[in-house]
DNA sequence: CACTATAGTTAAGATAAACTAAAGTATTAG
DNA sequence: CTAATACTTTAGTTTATCTTAACTATAGTG
């Protein structure tokens, strides 16, 4: 098949044939544009040299369209049109109103920290694409880094994650509870707990701070949902130490063993270090760091 | 309303995108486009500049398509496409394969002369608009010096007419018929006449030709088409010269009252002088006269 | 008929863009 | 470590495009 090359038309020289065709003159089109005549009478001819045909015809002293160029004229409407449409996705894109954020966050964010600010901000920023995926801390940084999300609000990591960069969001405070039945006694008599599973960040966190207060750790039952570890309290399966908005949620919420916190967790908000800056997950990061 | 500038993008830029997009290398793409590169480099850098988003991303040694480039991959598939369409359009119009012209004749050509060779070039070029008037000779120059018609055949006007050139394209001998009742005699004795209204060219060529004759031409009835005047001559209202075709065709053809042509009516093909070279018009024109 | 205003083109020179060739920078493979 | 691959950058040249200014042609006016 014969390689048909195709003319390089440009942009500008199809936006100078649409004003050419709607303005009474071509000074008065070439000023619409804010250029002189002579530009547009150059730029109109090097068009009509590229695509070969001839589109304009001198009438008296005007030069008009000839009936030919009505069908470069719908193309040249067409092209612009399209451009223009580029040209305002471009600009959302810019400004983060259009694209696509996979965020990530543990359930405690996505629930009680941080639901209002993702709801509102999915209501500002309609165009924008906002996925969000609930999961343990470890499996979100592991996302990150492969690139199957974009932000992760998480446990703090142990140490520094090469390649990802975190910017503290909120601290916040672990309780221990019992179930309704037990006495609660010194921290030597507590326990068993259930509690997060091996590997988890928050899971580490409590160990030392039950570790401080001379508790010991003996794990019967794990899950990464603090609601059904609060459930299991509640059963009478063991203890547990959560969160606050996690264990004191729904209609019958625990109490606590001992009004100080038994650690802290801290979250943070992460993103990878070499990808360039997008306006869209930068806007999201600010509003999940400053709400 | 904000003047929203467009982007000065190039086809040549979107062919570039969508060759990077489709070659597994940019050295392929670029290779596949005929240039070097570094033209591809550059030229890819520019259009991302100028769309001002983020396209393109390195990942290892190789350059890959973000996942915003999509929008911009599709606007360019669909403007280069549009473009190539532009192109093939334009290519039919400068070899006359496109386009419209408008053509008119008297009817004898329309009907006899010209009839097959206009139906074969309507066959032959169906992307041409061919548009057919039939009129008499004066109409007919009128409209194509008024710039309504582009193309006319019609019999030879008495003098050159300015803005206008003409080509011979053949000569038709006019007969003299008689009702079928009369009895032929000297021309001294022929008529009286029904033919063409006054101002037409062939009632000059006719007149003319029996004055040469002696013959007299006392006219009792006129029109412009050939066949009401064979069917008034068939009706007996008067005696007619007419052209062969027009006169000898139907169930019922009249004979000639004398074997040689009374005259001789010239038809030639005629255009505007200034008009730019239109090809769809030579070709059509070149069928006419080479007919 | 000159005289002037209008409509647009052409010419010349400056500025910007786009190409090739060659050198440079990472990244992958052996 | 070395070589090859995949692109990008740099430098210099060619090509486009713009502005200003001069030019051509037409239409209207006295």
């Amino acid at each position: 098949m014969a390689q048909l090359t195709l003319p390089n038309l440009t942009v500008q020289q199809l936006e100078y044939l649409v004003a050419a065709a709607e303005g009474p003159t071509r000074a008065v089109a070439a000023a619409s544009l804010g250029v002189t005549p002579s530009a547009l009478s150059q730029g109109l001819a090097e068009l009509e040299r590229r695509v070969g045909v001839q589109i304009f015809e001198r009438q008296g002293r005007q030069t008009r369209l000839r009936p030919q160029a009505n069908e470069v004229l719908t193309h040249a409407r067409r092209v612009v049109a399209e451009t223009r449409d580029l040209a305002r996705w471009a600009g959302m894109q810019r400004t983060g109103q259009a694209g696509m954020v996979r965020l990530g966050t543990i359930d405690a964010v996505a629930v009680h920290h941080r639901a209002e600010a993702i709801r509102e901000h999915r209501r500002a920023t309609p165009g924008l694409d906002l996925r969000l995926t609930v999961a343990p801390s470890g499996a979100l940084l592991d996302s990150l880094l492969v690139g199957d999300l974009d932000l992760v609000v998480c446990v703090e990591p142990a140490g520094l994650v090469d390649g990802l960069v975190t910017s503290p969001c909120l601290e916040e405070p672990l309780y221990a509870y019992a179930p309704s039945d037990v006495h609660a006694g010194i921290p030597a008599q507590w326990g068993p707990w259930v509690t997060y599973p091996e590997g988890s960040h928050t899971r580490k966190v409590i160990a030392a701070g039950l570790s401080v207060l001379g508790a010991p750790f003996a794990v019967v039952a794990e899950s990464n949902q603090p609601e059904v570890l609060r459930e299991m309290v509640r059963l009478g399966m063991g203890w547990a130490v959560l969160p606050a908005a996690g264990a004191e949620a729904g209609t019958e919420p625990l109490t606590r063993v001992r009004s100080r916190p038994v650690g802290v967790r801290r979250l943070v908000v992460a993103r990878r270090a070499e990808v360039v800056t997008d306006v869209a997950v930068d806007n999201l990061a600010s509003v999940l760091l400053g709400g």
